[in-house]
DNA sequence: GAACGTTGTTCGTATATAGGAACATGAAGG
DNA sequence: CCTTCATGTTCCTATATACGAACAACGTTC
């Protein structure tokens, strides 16, 4: 595949990306300000995304925010593959027997995209919900899927030796990081103690396929459920749920390994 | 807002939504055919969405399919606004007195896009998900949101005398649609039975704002477990989520009527 | 193995679009 | 009331992009 980029595509995925980061929605003016394009340039691109809902133009206001068609065609990224709702119902299943959270997701650059989630309707604080990104550092599964890479790609990938802390208990060095890889690598399962989130542990292991790790599963859990025991059941149920999702995707016609 | 079209503009969504809607994916000269547009044209504009993620190109099988990107960004439409957060609360609410399924929608052109979802986890088959459309006319808050509109404005969206069925119980004709919508507005219920799934029964009311029906909200029950009794829980219900989500829109500072 | 199909890719120019400058409008400030 | 600072909008042409045609690389078919 030769790549001749393409100014003005690029221009309307900025245009999409920028509004969508300004919650409050964001006039044609700064719109132009923050991107350096210039207003009449801007005017018949952000006109077309609002005439196709891509994006609201709020008249009063005078502010674009995110529209709904964005919100329909990115929920078919997840419906288009039956995979994905197999693989939520093994999360499912593990969800029932612990009542416990459970992620799947997958490494999206250096950070961890949630893909499928499966919870009890609980009052408590969400890690994070389907569509939102993570540091890979700082996330359980994160590191499961990192662990995947030496010492030295780790290294690339995070040219600077200090992590961005995401927590207080967020591990603050790659070769920190390195050293936590390496025992995941011997013992198969990532543990995460409120790295992400204050007040939860994580236990993960990765999703192979191919010999690749692809993916990763995880189990969310309140520090003040956690204990050794409920520990050794969450390893056996994750050992169980790796297998079967891994399973899942070999079975897949669809090729998960593409550059 | 005056709008000048932009052809590039266009396209690229038209790309982004032809590939989304080809589950197994689709290979660059298809797209060409499928849009009427060449090859060499389409052909940058691809190459730049591939590699922003917004589609993925498979290169062993040379389709593309859709991206990660658009996932991300459609994820944020809903995330963006708290409104939906709390929406969903309420929906929890009546999701654990029920047991039943919840579902919050607007109407989008003549379709009905589902917005927030509240169900326990049930091996049952689902009406649809978040991100999905239906026609208004097949489903029971679909109807809800149409009740605002006279028969004359039905007639417009409708030129057509037949409705396509949905389920052998969908409503064939403009004039039966009518008929409905008038008890709609009269009793202020919404029923549905079997019209958008065989096996699935609704109840719905519609959700104003400023004396406009913008969204809805419908309870769906397995047509086993529906009587008499129970629908008058349900109304109950539905009547106090009603309120409570009425409440929640009008104290939004965000304009929710635009044109 | 030659002929035809498919795929993606490249190139040059005819054409559509980008963007500076100017304009219309309205709100805020002196 | 005039000025200044925002906003969105329009126009014209320099410039970037679209697209036909030709190409290369595979697979099938006869």
């Amino acid at each position: 595949m030769a790549c001749a980029l393409h100014r003005t595509t690029a221009r309307i995925l900025e245009i999409l990306e920028k509004v969508a980061s300004f919650t409050q929605g964001i006039t044609l003016s700064e719109l132009s300000r923050v991107l350096d394009i210039p207003k009449s340039s801007l005017h018949p691109l952000v006109c077309t995304l609002a005439e196709k809902k891509y994006l609201i133009y709020n008249n009063v206001e005078e502010r674009y925010y995110i529209g709904e068609k964005l919100f329909i065609l990115g929920n078919r990224y997840l419906s288009n593959s039956d995979i994905l709702e197999r693989i939520k119902s093994v999360l499912l299943e593990v969800n029932e027997k612990t009542k416990e959270t459970l992620y799947f997701g997958v490494l999206s650059d250096c950070d961890v995209l949630y893909l499928e989630k499966a919870e009890l309707h609980s009052k408590f604080r969400v890690v994070s919900n389907p569509g939102n990104k993570l540091p890979a550092y700082a996330t359980g599964y994160g590191k499961a899927i990192l662990s995947q890479f030496s010492p030295e790609e780790i290294q690339e990938m995070y040219p600077i030796k200090d992590l961005a802390p995401y927590t207080k208990h967020t591990v603050k060095t790659v070769d920190g990081l390195n050293e936590q890889l390496e025992s995941i690598r011997t013992c198969g399962f990532s543990y995460e103690i409120e790295e992400s989130t204050i007040g939860i542990r994580c236990v993960a292991v990765p999703i192979k396929v191919q010999n690749r790790i692809l993916a990763g599963v995880s189990l969310a859990v309140p520090v003040f459920r956690y204990n050794k025991e409920r520990e050794e059941l969450f390893k056996q149920l994750l050992t169980d749920a790796k297998a079967k999702i891994e399973k899942i995707i070999a079975e897949d016609r669809r090729n998960w390994i593409y550059s």
